[in-house]
DNA sequence: GAGTGGTCTAGACCACAGC
DNA sequence: CTGTGGTCTAGACCACTCG
């Protein structure tokens, strides 16, 4: 049984979004609810923070809650080709993804990654390459490092199907957020390698700390998308 | 006179940030926190939730409240280049940074731009390139598109300091969010021209649309970032 | 069972906008 | 002044985790 804010929360979504409330003007105040819902003014409240994160309403003091305009927005990423955030889910709509493997190794961090990883120059890390291909062609070359001693028995088969699978059911790590550095690079030898990447194709590149809810950093990323295969879609709100 | 959850969130944000309550370990709980500053428990929850949504902390049901280990992390967009968002903020700390008027024109949206900026076939637009200068040094090409009707009186002053200026201090219009996608590209002519690509030389586009606070789309823009003059840093937060 | 955060109540007063 | 959302209280019970 979901909480009586989220059940109300849900229940003015859904007339917002089937028109029963008017576009553009002010629901009901809050008094009102709390009446219609038999319910404290303190759970509409609650109710109406929800569905202000989910940037479909504001509020405006002494005026009352109005619906946005456009509430399509999402106040997250949706980043096609990482493993994280479904955005996997957003390239099964396109097609089959698969991973290639081209390398999977073992080794002691550099200065600038302990900094990125929060480690010690001792702490064992995975060092892994992986292609990632759609429908069979190659989309984006990923280089990852992650602390061994955070995700222990990582190997090929995770590599292959899903790390984030791995981290999230078999370890049950809870992922917390991410920090990222978006920009375009020429391709490199790799990219050329194995993107097919011609000398004139740029390369979007995302350099990523993935971190745990605690804030320890999981992963430490660049991932090399080619340029054709779409953007990348980032939404604020507030 | 702050909210008293506001007060209460910044006495414990300075705890944590002088360390007087240990990293990683749990803080008092919530009853023993409202006793300390003689208020209710939903006081400090409140605090609680204003420090969760600044990443400072997060909360274990059956467990307790804990600092994250790392919350340099923002939940908003720093965009080096664009007028909003404080971006140009930051470069200022860089240098100084001027604009080109390359054009200004108005005219009528195409049905792409109607449906981008949620306006009708006569509706008008202005339509202005601005190319960006840090140093003297051409950095970025933006395209934008605003509505005539939101933005009254606009003029090449504005375009040369900033319009997000006029538009929130002399229009006293507030902005909500924006919606972007970030691509690398193949420079065109005019990227070739303004910002002295090369052929090999890849652009970093940001397509962009700001929204005001009731979800009407303000701008319309394509801006191009030459790919050596850094990237664009996205944090997510939970 | 004990201790924690999550939710909820039934009120109260304050801050702000509009008439 | 009236109506709105913002904050706050003092308590209650529930849900979850851990020993």
């Amino acid at each position: 049984m979901a909480a009586k804010y989220i059940t109300i929360a849900r229940e003015i979504k859904r007339r917002i979004l089937s028109q029963e409330y008017a576009a553009s003007a002010a629901l009901p105040d809050q008094f009102a609810l709390a009446a219609e819902f038999e319910t404290s003014r303190m759970t509409i409240q609650q109710a109406m923070r929800q569905l202000i994160v989910e940037g479909l309403v504001y509020t405006r003091q002494g005026q009352g809650t109005f619906i946005r305009k456009n509430f399509l927005q999402q106040s997250r990423w949706d980043l096609p080709g990482s493993d994280y955030f479904g955005a996997t889910k957003t390239w099964e709509n396109v097609g089959q993804v698969t991973s290639k493997i081209i390398r999977f190794e073992l080794r002691f961090p550099t200065e600038k990654e302990q900094a990125s990883l929060l480690v010690g120059p001792d702490d064992p890390v995975y060092d892994f390459i992986r292609l990632r291909l759609l429908e069979g062609e190659p989309m984006s070359l990923e280089f990852t490092l992650m602390p061994v001693n955070l995700v222990p028995g990582l190997n090929r088969g995770h590599l292959e199907s899903s790390v984030f699978r791995y981290v999230q059911d078999d370890l049950a790590l809870k992922i917390m957020g991410s920090y990222r550095i978006v920009r375009a690079l020429k391709p490199g030898a790799e990219d050329k390698q194995y993107l097919n990447c011609e000398e004139t194709d740029p390369v979007l590149e995302v350099e990523q700390v993935i971190y745990l809810e605690d804030g320890t950093p999981l992963e430490y990323a660049h991932c090399h998308y080619r340029y054709d295969h779409g953007g990348i879609i980032v939404v604020n709100n507030g």
